[in-house]
DNA sequence: ATGAAAGCGCTAACAC
DNA sequence: GTGTTAGCGCTTTCAT
């Protein structure tokens, strides 16, 4: 800049006004312009940041990007972010908790202008907590801003759309996993639709699918027991996530089962694998891009009104998507 | 850091000395610390970086991450480049060369140390030349390294897989872009390995999956097409990329076409949807785990000896993953 | 081993 | 409008 400057013939002040919009006479702003071409300069934004103390890099941490949920919630952060004029920086937590927190120390060290993060560990609790920070999905300590998708309704949801495709007997798949907020209330939701509704309704686990061999053993064990307790024709069941449920159906299908005259299936998530193509299983599916928004929307606020922001509990509503796993031959 | 040094009655310059792991004195280094824990203090990497002047940052631009490949593209990239100590900025481009060329300048502000792109513009002929830089499958102008998978031998794999499962008609589908380096090159692969061996091949074209009504209907008629010229049973299908197999496949169940026996298709990239699951449809998997770390060790190079780097052209194997869509049942 | 001080590139306050 | 200058937080000589 000192360069520019000089061959410009004038101050680095006014080179800085220049580069920053204010007005400089247009003979001078010729010659700044000429000056910086001929040297091609680039302004440092790191001695910017150093002075202004302000950054334009958002945190975005998620514990994986290699699944359609994931890749297309990053896909609307990063859109929603850029819209704001935000930098995001991807961290992959893989779930891991000392990465995660890794990743906050960054995130300070970088004076990163805030943190969007879903996490499923407690990392709220040991956030500094004056840098900008927005929960997805896991519920927070209570001093930081939550988005989050109606998991509780969407259960309840999905054992209605079953009860409506003259399902008898119901079930709940989900991981061993207990601290999984999401599952829970997922769970909950339908068990409770069941109960109220004097539905029979049980409740299997299978390992995580990061522990594949025994994930696929544990739906295996789960498809003899549901053919052999009942009547093809009157199950439903409803997964935790889109993920167990294809492969349930890739299961049963290998074994002659019909999906759905046999067994009908209901996930959760809606996975869209790209912008355009869905997988088409029937699935409760979350509203992606609003969560996004409202999560960045969020952070912004807490970004720019620091001393004086409300801290939300956001709750978007789910909704239903018919697909082949389903009988949709329906009249409500 | 003047407080910590204050608070612990030392100089800034020991503080500085303590943070990068110098020697200081056992004393002096506990009061460092406690002081440090009492204040609070987090380094500050801008003024760090204003300093030495070298970036941890690297800049990944990538069309999308929502879509099975990229995402796992994605994925290993951030793994690699962490596995150096280098912190990944995703920048997703959405094919906009103008916003390829503002990240490639915000690259330039925050100098960062390195780019990794898969552009399918011609970003490679705008920057910059002394920022390191590694572009993934597009050919770049010829001053940068380029890491690729081998697109001409897979079409020709394709092309023998087909012949191995005894087609008698072959098909490739690509878009109509003709700008795609890689398409053209599986393009070659397949139809030059069935001039050679005296197959009866032709080209047929859709829409970009972009306009996805205008995709959809091409499919439709493509569908059309084979069938009325072909006997079912004598036809195979190599597809550029996973996608539109997808959609092929979809609208052939549609119409109660079987697949794979009377059509069998080859896609190309063989997408995973996670890291556990795959898309069952036979295609030829790019290597994705190597083109990553090919291109982070590539750029790892330039970075640490910019005066003295080789520039390479890695051209990485492919392979023929047998799927749903194929008839697998063939000796060889 | 430690302290003093220069300076990385920029912005903003101030004087003209 | 423009020039001058202090200082953002750190690293790194150079003395001591």
């Amino acid at each position: 800049m000192k360069d520019v400057a000089r061959e410009a013939g004038v101050s680095v002040g006014t080179v800085s006004n220049y580069i920053n919009g204010k007005k400089v006479r247009p003979v001078v702003a010729k010659s700044i312009e000429q000056a910086i071409k001929k040297l091609n300069y680039v302004v440092n934004n790191t001695a910017r940041l150093l002075k202004n103390n302000c950054s334009p890099f958002v945190i975005f941490v998620v514990p994986t990007v290699w699944s359609p949920y994931f890749s297309e919630l990053t896909f609307w952060i990063q859109k929603k972010l850029n819209s704001l004029g935000y930098k995001m920086i991807l961290c992959i937590s893989e779930n891991d908790y000392k990465l995660e927190k890794d990743y906050v120390k960054m995130a300070e060290e970088q004076r990163a202008a805030g943190i969007i993060s879903v996490s499923y560990s407690n990392l709220t609790t040991h956030i500094r907590s004056d840098i900008p920070f927005v929960s997805i999905e896991k519920e927070s300590t209570g001093i930081f801003p939550l988005v989050t998708s109606d998991n509780y309704s969407g259960g309840s949801l999905a054992a209605k759309e079953l009860q409506l495709r003259n399902v008898k007997r119901y079930y709940f798949i989900g991981t061993t996993n207990q601290d999984s907020v999401s599952m829970i209330a997922r769970r909950s939701g339908f068990m409770d639709y069941c109960h109220n509704n004097g539905l029979m309704a049980d409740v299997l686990t299978v390992a995580s699918s990061r522990k594949i061999s025994q994930f696929r053993k544990d739906i295996d064990k789960i498809v003899k027991k549901l053919l052999s307790e009942n009547n093809l024709g009157d199950i439903g069941v409803f997964t935790h996530t889109d993920e167990i449920a294809i492969v349930l159906l890739n299961e049963l299908r290998m074994k002659g089962i019909r999906v759905p005259e046999d067994i009908q299936i209901i996930g959760f998530d809606g996975w869209k694998i790209t912008e355009e193509d869905s997988l088409n299983i029937s699935s409760i599916r979350q509203p992606v891009d609003m969560i996004a928004e409202y999560a960045v929307k969020q952070l912004d606020e807490e970004i720019r009104y620091s001393d004086n922001f409300e801290i939300r509990r956001i709750n978007l509503p789910v909704s239903f998507i018919p697909g082949i796993t389903t009988n949709n031959d329906v009249r409500r």
